[in-house]
DNA sequence: ATAAGCCCTGTAGTATACTACCGGGTCAAG
DNA sequence: CTTGACCCGGTAGTATACTACAGGGCTTAT
């Protein structure tokens, strides 16, 4: 695939498709006559993975590792305990955004404590961890 | 609160309470005669507050923009809204994290499928969203 | 054959979130 | 009254993740 195929594809830009290939993020690129770059058919998912990483707030650098699992150089031992300890990453994660939730409901709630009139005054609530 | 305690009670450094107090993060602080400063006592909870929304990943832009609806200077219905933008972008934060666990599943699963003598043998694994 | 559109490498700039250092002032125990 | 721990403001450096050129080469339709 040619590098307008790929942006067209995932919606990434051309410099950022360079950029992640530049960390090792995008693999087995090769080159036609002209020196263009031709991409191997599973880079589209390749990149479809990485946006949902990233989204799921994990580095490049963390999701490169993952990535390198798969090129024979790290035992499945090796690569089992790091997607355990990634998973222990993500259940954390979890827990945090319920609590931020949590805050959110509670802020609404007084928000609309006064019903719809009491909108337009200003707020009163203190966004620490005592509303967790 | 001085400067200490509050570094004692939350982790956070000494210079990183200085460039959160930069950014607008913490308000109310104030000083003694010889300039130093002294905290309000919300401080410590503010401040795990932040910690919290940093890790469900939300920007100390944003968080700042959630502290400052206290401030009276939004109205509550503006408040309000935001409120449910957060919300919306939670869960959509809660879905990659289960799409990431998913695959992180389905890898553990390829691992230990040729028993414990197959986890010293590489992975035969591709991460892409064909395993989601 | 020429112009538009795509591609190349390399370098430099931006935003976020710290982190470190400097030269100096303050405070509290011995 | 000194010494070590703490504090001040200001500036500069680091890491991450892009983003934007500059200066040139290829490709394809007219």
């Amino acid at each position: 695939m040619k590098t307008i195929e790929i942006v067209e594809a995932t919606g990434l830009d051309r410099e950022t498709l360079r950029f992640y290939e530049s960390k090792g993020l995008l693999t087995d690129i090769k080159r036609n006559l002209s020196g263009h770059r031709v991409f191997p058919e599973n880079t589209v998912s390749r990149i479809q993975f990485i946006q949902m990483a990233k989204k799921a707030g994990f580095t490049l650098a963390e999701i490169k590792q993952l990535i390198d699992l798969q090129k024979n150089k790290e035992s499945c031992l090796r690569g089992r305990d790091m997607a355990q300890e990634k998973r222990m990453e993500i259940s954390q994660k979890m827990k945090a955004l319920k609590k931020m939730d949590t805050v959110l409901v509670q802020f609404i709630e007084e928000c609309e404590k006064n019903g719809p009139a009491g909108l337009n005054r200003p707020c009163h609530f203190t966004f620490d961890t005592k509303n967790v």
